[in-house]
DNA sequence: AGCCTAATGGAACGCCAGTTTCGATAAGCT
DNA sequence: AGCTTATCGAAACTGGCGTTCCATTAGGCT
C-alpha cells in the first residue's frame, strides 16, 4: 500500500490529467450525497467518472485521499465576506454563510464526510484545519475592525469570536444531529455578541 | 446481511453471553485507543477478545453496531454533577468534565468513534443524540436552580446555555482540530455566562 | 511534425472481510 | 439432576477490494 505519490499528475496538469480529476471529484461529491462517507468506494468512483480504478488508487490511495483533496479544492474557493459596516450585520451574515453551506446538500455532506475521515487520517485532519484557519483569519478581520470602529471592546479576540459564532451550528450538525436551522444560527451571532461587548473575548492578562 | 437482532443476547443474558459482551466492548475500546474508528475491523475484535468472529457478526453486525453499543453503556453511566451553590462554579464544573472526557483517551477516542460512525449510520446517530439529551438535560437543572436564585435572568434557557458551554469544545475537537484545553475551557464557561447575564440566552417572544 | 515519457486503463491475481453451515456448549427451567 | 434450546464458535466458502503488470494514449518540448 503505497502513499499516493503527491507528484501524480502535478508534472502534466494539461488536459486529461485534469479532466480526469475533475470527473474524480464530480463523482465522488456526487457519493458523498446518496451515500455518505462510510459507503465511499474507490471501485465505485472510477466506474461513475468513467476512469480506470488503477489511475484512482495511485493518486488518491484512499477514501480519505478523496475527500482530503475535495476540501483542498474547496479552500482555494474563497467566499467573499460581505462588509455591512456593523459587527451585527457582518456576524449575522457570517453566521448564514455557514448556515447555507451546511445545509448544502453537496457541501454539507463534504464537510461531514472531511470530519468524518479527519478522525483517522492525518492528512485530512490537516486539510480540515487549513480550511478552516483560513475562513476564520478572513472573517476575524471584521472584528477588528469593530473594535476600531468603538463597537467592541479593544483587545477583542476576532478568531476566537468568530469561531464562537460558528460552533454552535457544527456541534448540532456533529454532535447533538439536531437539524441547524436559521433561528439557530441567528441566536449565536446574539449569544457571541453579548458576551463580546461583555469584554469576554478580551485576552485575560497574567 | 441480517440487521443483527435486537434480541439477540437478550433471552439468555447470564453468564457467559454477558462476558462476551464485556470482552468484546473492552477490545472495541481498545482497539479505538489504538488505531481508531476507521481501522475498526470485525474479525480482529474478536481475536483480541478472544470469541468467535461468527458471535460478533451475528450481535453486532458492523464496526458501527461496536460503537453504537459502547455508546449505549456509557449512557446508562451517569456521572454526578456537583452542585457548588453558585452558577458560575457549576458551569466550570460541568465544563471541566466534559474537558476530561474529551481529554481521556478511552472516552475521548470512543466520542470520536460515535461521531464518526454516526454521519453513515442511523443507530449510531441515535445512541449519539440520547447520549446528549440525557447528559444535557441533566445540567439544565442547575441553571434552572440559578434563575430561580435570581443569578440569571428569567427565562433563560438552560439546555441551550448549558449546550453552549459544550460547543466550543466540540468544535475545536472536531472541527478545527486544535487541542482541548483547561483555558479553552473556562474561557467558554465566561463567554457563555456573560451573554447568558445579558439575556441571551431568553427565548424571544413571537 | 515528431519524439519522449508521464499518465492512463484493461486484465489478471491474491488476500481478507463477511457469510453460511452445522456441531458443541452452557443457560434457564422443572 | 436432567432436559430443552439459546448462544457460541470452528471451518469452509464467496465476493470484492486493492495490487501488479503491461500495453496504450496523449501532454509537453524541440
Amino acid at each position: 500500500m503505497d502513499r499516493p505519490s503527491r507528484s501524480a499528475g502535478t508534472v502534466r496538469p494539461g488536459g486529461r490529467t485534469a479532466r480526469v480529476r475533475a470527473a474524480v471529484l464530480e463523482a465522488t461529491q456526487d457519493a458523498l450525497v446518496e451515500h455518505g462517507f462510510h459507503a465511499l468506494s474507490m471501485d465505485q468512483i472510477a466506474a461513475r467518472a468513467g476512469v480506470g480504478k488503477t489511475t484512482v488508487y495511485r493518486r488518491w490511495g484512499t477514501p480519505a485521499g478523496l475527500v482530503t483533496d475535495l476540501m483542498n479544492e474547496l479552500a482555494n474557493q474563497s467566499a467573499p465576506h460581505s462588509d455591512t459596516g456593523g459587527i451585527e450585520g457582518d456576524l449575522r451574515a457570517n453566521a448564514l454563510m455557514v448556515l447555507e453551506a451546511i445545509n448544502d446538500p453537496r457541501l454539507g455532506a463534504t464537510f461531514q464526510a472531511v470530519i468524518a475521515a479527519a478522525t483517522g487520517d492525518e492528512e485530512a485532519a490537516r486539510a480540515l484545519r487549513t480550511f478552516y484557519r483560513r475562513r476564520i483569519d478572513e472573517w476575524a478581520a471584521v472584528v477588528d475592525l469593530a473594535v476600531a470602529r468603538g463597537e467592541l471592546p479593544p483587545g477583542t479576540d476576532g478568531k476566537e469570536l468568530i469561531k464562537a459564532v460558528s460552533a454552535p451550528l457544527y456541534y448540532r450538525l456533529v454532535v447533538t444531529r439536531e437539524p441547524v436551522t436559521r433561528e439557530a444560527a441567528l441566536a449565536s451571532v446574539d449569544r457571541a455578541l453579548a458576551a463580546a461587548r461583555a469584554g469576554a473575548f478580551v485576552a485575560e492578562t497574567v
